[in-house]
DNA sequence: TCTGGGGTCCTAGGACCC
DNA sequence: TCTGGGGTCCTAGGACCC
């Protein structure tokens, strides 16, 4: 642990609500809902004035409606919090060179790296990047941490939230982090949370009282030592700039449990399809292909195989977890298939018998010449009309769809309702709906 | 109409090898 | 003749994070 705070962790406040209220005037100062908005999906972000109806990350969406019921629903638009992020990354550099991102919307940065840091400075650095965030993002707004080590960092950033800041002057540490919850501590999650409660453990400092070896006992070899450190805010982890991929997998649950082998097998072939090509991406290619399923009653299991060579090729790898599907007992239907590949090496093996008819067809990626025509018009997601310009989805039903005429840089627009096929209307940039 | 999707890390047992 | 060990690879599951 160092004796400067120096380390940074920072965090974009309701990130892809946020997002979406930029680039939906009508919508800024509302509850907006970013998340599945099928009937099983999941809250992913909620805005803050979501967040006052109780309205939670991972809460199931239903029934946040029920909580919220005024509230927008969008379906997330991965391509536009790609990009933001992506700023903001770039903003984090500038500072210093050691910036590990934890995600799209935080980051490590270990201040002490960037060029002639001065830690007298430390306010006016940290202000200078959210402003400039601000700028760059078109108003986003970050909650940032800076301590000692990542532990404090990290813990800092959720004390001023949102839009605030907050210091650990370096040797308060163990008093700042004593008195809350040993839940605090990122890696005590509920399974912990509820093995520390059993033997009278709540907070950090009740998880000072016991010795090492009765932790390792509690918590097993790994966690156990961590949890004794971190308990004493002891830490001394390195930011670290880049962290390799170790696995690439795909995902999908069903609006309804399905039991057709034929079906879940074309399913799994378009996941291939789908893993291979982000695969080939990346330049990566793997050896471990992993089917994951999810029976209706919600119990999950996985089936992994291992090849003798890396593959990236869609078809090995349908192929691949197409067999680990036999077998499986599937009369009473499947909720989620996935397909993943791990073991990943980033060359691709010279395959001897690749041929272009080795592949499947790829239609993964549209052709970027022709018009882009949604299955589904999802809420949230971006259109452009012929007549009326840029919009997006408020919503879709009946063989209609209702769009408001609005973006980023006007004021709240006015709302047109559309034949689901009327030709004047597109698809505009839009990422991956979130369902 | 209970319970997302994309990841990481850890544990544990069996096979196999030296 | 009564029981070694360590290391690595593979599979499966679980906890956790955003």
């Amino acid at each position: 642990m160092r004796s400067t705070a120096s380390i940074m962790h920072l965090d974009l406040d309701a990130f892809f609500a946020s997002v979406e209220q930029r680039d939906k005037p009508s919508l800024r100062g509302k509850p907006v809902i970013v998340g599945g908005i099928g009937p099983r999906g999941v809250v992913a972000t909620a805005s803050y004035e979501a967040r006052v109806h109780g309205v939670r990350s991972a809460m199931r969406t239903a029934e946040a409606r029920a909580r919220c019921p005024h509230a927008a629903f969008l379906g997330g638009r991965f391509d536009a919090y790609r990009e933001a992020s992506r700023l903001v990354m770039e903003r984090l550099r500038e500072a210093s060179e050691l910036v590990e991102p934890l995600s799209l919307d935080e980051a490590f940065v270990d201040l002490a790296a960037g060029p002639d840091f001065d830690p007298t400075q430390l306010i006016q650095i940290v202000e200078a990047i959210r402003h400039d965030i601000g700028e760059l993002t078109g108003g986003l707004t970050a909650s940032v941490g800076v301590a000692s080590s990542k532990l404090m960092a990290k813990i800092a950033s959720e004390i001023n939230k949102p839009d605030g800041v907050f210091v650990v002057e370096p040797g308060t540490e163990a008093d700042v982090l004593g008195p809350m919850q040993a839940t605090a501590i990122p890696g005590v999650g509920p399974a912990t949370a509820e093995r520390l409660r059993r033997v009278g453990i709540l907070t950090v400092e009740d998880l000072r009282t016991p010795s090492e070896d009765e932790l390792v006992r509690l918590l097993g070899q790994s966690s156990g030592r961590s949890m004794f450190r971190l308990a004493r805010a002891d830490d001394d982890r390195p930011v670290v700039a880049s962290r390799e991929t170790k696995s690439v997998s795909v995902e999908d649950t069903f609006e309804h449990d399905i039991s057709d082998r034929a079906q879940l097998e074309l399913i799994i072939e378009r996941m291939a399809r789908s893993v291979s090509s982000r695969l080939r991406k990346n330049g990566l290619s793997g050896r471990t292909v992993t089917l994951k399923i999810r029976h209706h009653d919600f119990e999950t299991h996985t089936r992994s195989s291992t090849l003798a060579n890396p593959t990236d090729n869609a078809r090995i790898l349908a192929a691949t977890a197409q067999a680990l599907l036999v077998g499986e007992d599937i009369s009473n239907g499947l909720r989620l298939l996935g397909v993943g590949v791990s073991g990943l090496a980033d060359w691709v093996q010279d395959d001897l018998f690749a041929s272009d008819d080795d592949e499947i067809e790829d239609d993964d990626e549209p052709d970027t010449t022709e018009v882009v025509r949604p299955v589904r018009w999802y809420p949230g997601m971006d259109v452009h009309h012929q007549e009326h310009g840029d919009g997006w989805v408020w919503g879709s039903g009946l063989g209609r769809v209702t769009v408001r005429f609005e973006t980023r840089y006007t004021t709240p627009g006015p709302v047109h309702t559309f034949s689901v096929d009327d030709p004047a209307l597109d698809a505009g940039h839009t990422g991956t709906v979130v369902a």
